[in-house]
DNA sequence: ACTCGAAGACGAGACGTATCGGGTTGGTAG
DNA sequence: CTACCAACCCGATACGTCTCGTCTTCGAGT
């Protein structure tokens, strides 16, 4: 992995993409690609070969070469701008959630006044997504390699998934507003109750994801699952 | 990441049952390994340095031959008795898991009447085991592996998570009898309901995993969100 | 004897880097 | 306006390294 430096150069070693730190420790200015002259013919060669290929070998077996040779490009036009295989499936995933499509480009929660009914909506259609195979090898191979990776993971939750939960955190202080959600209630914590058990479920293949769990979990959100004598909280629905 | 059975056919591997059906399918008889045979001590030895090494270099520079090197045995010892490195982590997580270890060979929930007391207590048990770094590495790699790789992803959640699931609705049922929740509650929900969100923050890393965190989770699934003009029992709207 | 274990040789394949020719761009001199 | 040139991206490929998973050899335990 770490290769010696021939040290060719008299002055200036060649530095490695992963040494950027290293050559910025060391007062180097590292040699930044002129994004201005960047070819996007190849960049979504790029991106649609990734995920083509991440469709038919999976992520384990996807390789760096491969997407190069698929795209059309030189493995050296994925590496000056990508750092890793990951982030390549980053930016097509970025390239497949930002595109329009049929019911894409959100610009936020539908808002029925019934919110148990625009959640229940929402999170059925996340299901559908979840469960679809153009999103699913993506979608997984991100996830896990996010949970590995902090960098990784941060830039994926900050660049896929907090957009999309703002616009839950939205829907609800809209609710919460109108007096459907008790005053203190947690917006985030609350997101956190839908898309948790989702996620769980999705990831961990505990049960299949249908319909019907996401709107018993909206119900039991909502509602909670305390019977009769009500424990703490006294906030209970009919 | 090697997660699929290399197709070459010639010396077919040997003990694992996808192996078996694969050299059967192949008309191979497979030589199993005699089990009776196998040296207990390489394989704790095995065990354990692939744990040490987990934390010390991170799953994805993790390698067999790192393994075999700390564990003072030879490559061909591990290739011999798993099928892959996650193969090899999940087998020592099960036995990091089964081992007593202070807190460890769980009998069941606590149960002092208290259910939300009682899940709060165990939450945050868990949230604690999740913030240790002994069994983060393990645990963060595991589930990513077993994300993406769904045989082993189902022997991950058979081994090691439905145990657990189990003590969960456990204590959720007798609660359930006890009046305490509703008597339709679905208790596989339920449990979602509460590691699901504590499993998003933690491998998502939205927002610090925290005491407070488990105790508004177990307080919102138990009492509901829902808030407004509400009356009666706590029952989920149909 | 028979098999497991330790050690390592081995070829395959992917990694990430370096470099070359080709093509495009942008600046400058005539 | 034209001609030239330097800089740069891009496709392609050679290169050395690393890890993989198998195979082979040799000893040791039963």
């Amino acid at each position: 992995m770490s290769t010696e430096p021939p040290a060719s150069r008299p002055a200036a070693p060649p530095q490695p993409a992963k040494a950027a730190a290293a050559a910025a420790a060391a007062g180097k200015t590292v040699k930044a690609p002129d994004a201005g002259r960047r070819s996007e013919r190849s960049r979504r060669a790029i991106l649609d070969a990734a995920l083509a290929l991440l469709g038919e070998v999976g992520y384990n077996k996807l390789t760096i070469e491969a997407i190069a040779a698929r795209a059309g490009v030189g493995k050296q036009t994925i590496y000056r701008w990508w750092p890793s295989k990951a982030a390549v499936l980053l930016d097509a995933s970025l390239a497949l959630a930002g595109e329009p499509d049929a019911e894409g480009g959100w610009a936020g929660l539908p808002d029925t006044g019934d919110l148990a009914a625009d959640l229940k909506l929402v999170l059925r259609a996340t299901v559908d997504e979840f469960n679809d195979e153009r999103y699913e090898a993506p979608a997984r191979a991100l996830t896990a390699a996010g949970a590995t990776d902090p960098e990784l993971g941060a830039r994926f939750t900050e660049r896929l998934l907090e957009p999309q939960l703002a616009l839950y955190e939205d829907r609800l202080r809209t609710a919460r507003e109108a007096g459907q959600l008790a005053p203190d209630t947690d917006l985030r914590l609350t997101v956190e109750m839908l898309l948790g058990p989702l996620t769980y479920r999705w990831l961990l293949r505990t049960a299949p994801l249908t319909h019907a769990f996401t709107d018993a979990l909206v119900d039991g959100v909502l509602g909670g699952v305390a019977g009769g004598t009500t424990t703490g909280v006294g906030k209970v629905t009919a």
